[in-house]
DNA sequence: TGGTTGACAAACC
DNA sequence: CGGTTTGCCAACC
């Protein structure tokens, strides 16, 4: 295992723990914490392959369109025990619930 | 080794 | 916000 993955998902997960209840935050976000704003995807395919890793509030993290990860129902439920309400196509309010740091 | 994919982002309309 | 186009970079095949 390279320990460059590990430590990248360290970061990622580390990032995503400060993320308040009731607030989302983006991929590109996350990834301009880490230093890797080009890299959002890296940010995605990490947590995507850690799931729930730690319990790490992953389900705070969405795409700079407010959409939630496609093929997790789940997360909209998360989401909305948090407080953060989805719109009819399925996005956060980015407007309210966007966090910033 | 090299082309395709992706839990994406920014710019444009 | 919402579709479309382009760009980026690592993982995957």
């Amino acid at each position: 295992m390279s320990k460059l993955n590990d430590d990248l998902a360290y970061e990622i997960l580390s990032v995503v723990e400060e993320i308040p209840a009731g607030r989302v935050a983006t991929y590109g976000q996350i990834a301009k914490l880490i230093g890797r704003e080009k890299n959002s995807r890296l940010v995605a395919r990490v947590l995507s392959h850690v799931g729930n890793y730690g319990e790490f509030p992953c389900y705070r993290v969405v795409n700079h369109m407010g959409r939630l990860a496609p093929g997790w129902a789940e997360q909209e439920w998360l989401l909305k025990g948090e407080g953060v309400t989805l719109k009819e196509n399925g996005c956060v309010d980015l407007k309210k619930y966007l966090w910033e740091c």
